[in-house]
DNA sequence: AACAGCTTCAACCGCTGTCTT
DNA sequence: GAAGACAGCGGTTGAAGCTGT
C-alpha cells in the first residue's frame, strides 16, 4: 500500500510555532473546526503540514488543555495506568482529562520512569532468562511460541483467574526497557510512595505486570488480538465469567480492548490474592 | 563568568489502522 | 478486494534551559 509523504517538503515551515501561527490556527479551528487536517493549513493560510497543525492543536492550543505541573495524584494515576496499559499514551491520556498523550509521555520519561520501585528487580531477572530462551528460539519458531504463550495466558486465566502472573513475563519490546537495559530497577531502591503500596507489593508477588506483558497481549498484530479475543470468547461462558471481576461487563471482552484491559486489571487489583 | 553535562519538552518522523473509492 | 488518503499513535530528536564545576 503506497503512501504519499505527509506533506510537500518544499515551502512548509518546521520547528517551533510562533504566536501568530498559533492565533491563526486557533481562529480557524474556532470558526471552521478541523474536519480535514490535511486541507486545514492551506485553508487557514498556514505554511505548515496538517500533521503539524493537528499536533499543535492537540498538544498545546486546545482550550481544554490543563497546563502546569502534574499533581501527585495524576502521577500516581499515570504510573498505575502505565502498569496496566503499557506505553499506550493516548489511552492513558484519555483517562486524564486535560492532559495530552505527548505530555504524559514526556512526564513518564523524565520523571516517573525514574521512580519505578525496586519491585522490578525480580522481574528483570526472570525477563533476562526469558530473553535468552527466546533469542535461542526466535528464528525457528517465533510464531508458534507466541501462539503458545497466548494459550498459556488463557490457560492461566482459566486456572488462576488472572493473566497478571509473573510467569507471563515476556520479551522486552518497549523502548523503556531497551533504552535502559532493564533499568526499571531504581538504583536507589526508592519505591513509589503511595497508599497503594500494598497493591504494588501484591503486584510484585503475584500480579507482576510489566509493559512487555501488555505489549504482547495487546500487540498491534491484529491476528494475535483476534486470536486472543476469540479465546476469551471461547471461554467466556465456561470459566472466565465465573470470576467476579468479569461479572459486571462480560460483553466488554469482545468490544473495547483498552477499556476491557483497564477494567480487567482494575478489578483484579480489587480482588484478594487468587 | 564560562563551560560542560544534564534535563525538559515541543515538535518531527515513520508506521499502522481505518475509511473511502 | 485492492489501492489510496488520511488521522492518529508512539518513538525519537534537538534546542533551550538548568545545574554543577
Amino acid at each position: 500500500m503506497g503512501r504519499a509523504p505527509c506533506c510537500e517538503k518544499m515551502g512548509l515551515k518546521k520547528g517551533p510555532w510562533t504566536p501568530e501561527e498559533d492565533q491563526i490556527l486557533i481562529n480557524y479551528i474556532n470558526t471552521n473546526g478541523h474536519n480535514n487536517w490535511r486541507a486545514l493549513p492551506k485553508q487557514a493560510g498556514l505554511l505548515r503540514c496538517g500533521k503539524s497543525c493537528r499536533l499543535r492543536w492537540i498538544n498545546y492550543l486546545r482550550p481544554d488543555i490543563k497546563r502546569g505541573n502534574f499533581t501527585s495524584e495524576e502521577e500516581e494515576t499515570i504510573i498505575k495506568l502505565h502498569e496496566m496499559l503499557g506505553n499506550r499514551w493516548s489511552a492513558i491520556a484519555a483517562r486524564l482529562p486535560g492532559r495530552t498523550d505527548n505530555e504524559i509521555k514526556n512526564v513518564w520519561h523524565t520523571h516517573l520512569k525514574k521512580r519505578l520501585p525496586a519491585q522490578h528487580n525480580n522481574n528483570t531477572k526472570k525477563k533476562k532468562n526469558l530473553e535468552i530462551t527466546k533469542k535461542s528460539n526466535k528464528k525457528s519458531s517465533k510464531q508458534r511460541q507466541e501462539k503458545e504463550k497466548q494459550e498459556e495466558e488463557v490457560e492461566h486465566i482459566k486456572t488462576e483467574g488472572s493473566p497478571m502472573s509473573p510467569t507471563t513475563q515476556c520479551s522486552s519490546s518497549g523502548s523503556i526497557n531497551n533504552k535502559n537495559g532493564g533499568s526499571m530497577n531504581n538504583s536507589s531502591g526508592e519505591s513509589i510512595n503511595n497508599e497503594d503500596d500494598g497493591n504494588n507489593n501484591k503486584d510484585d508477588d503475584n500480579l507482576a505486570l510489566d509493559d512487555d506483558f501488555w505489549s504482547e497481549v495487546l500487540s498491534s498484530d491484529n491476528s494475535n488480538d483476534e486470536d486472543i479475543a476469540r479465546k476469551f470468547e471461547d471461554i467466556e461462558c465456561s470459566d472466565l465469567f465465573q470470576f467476579p471481576l468479569f461479572s459486571s461487563s462480560p460483553s466488554s471482552v469482545a468490544c473495547d480492548g483498552i477499556d476491557f484491559w483497564y477494567d480487567f486489571y482494575s478489578k483484579s487489583l480489587e480482588l484478594p490474592q487468587l
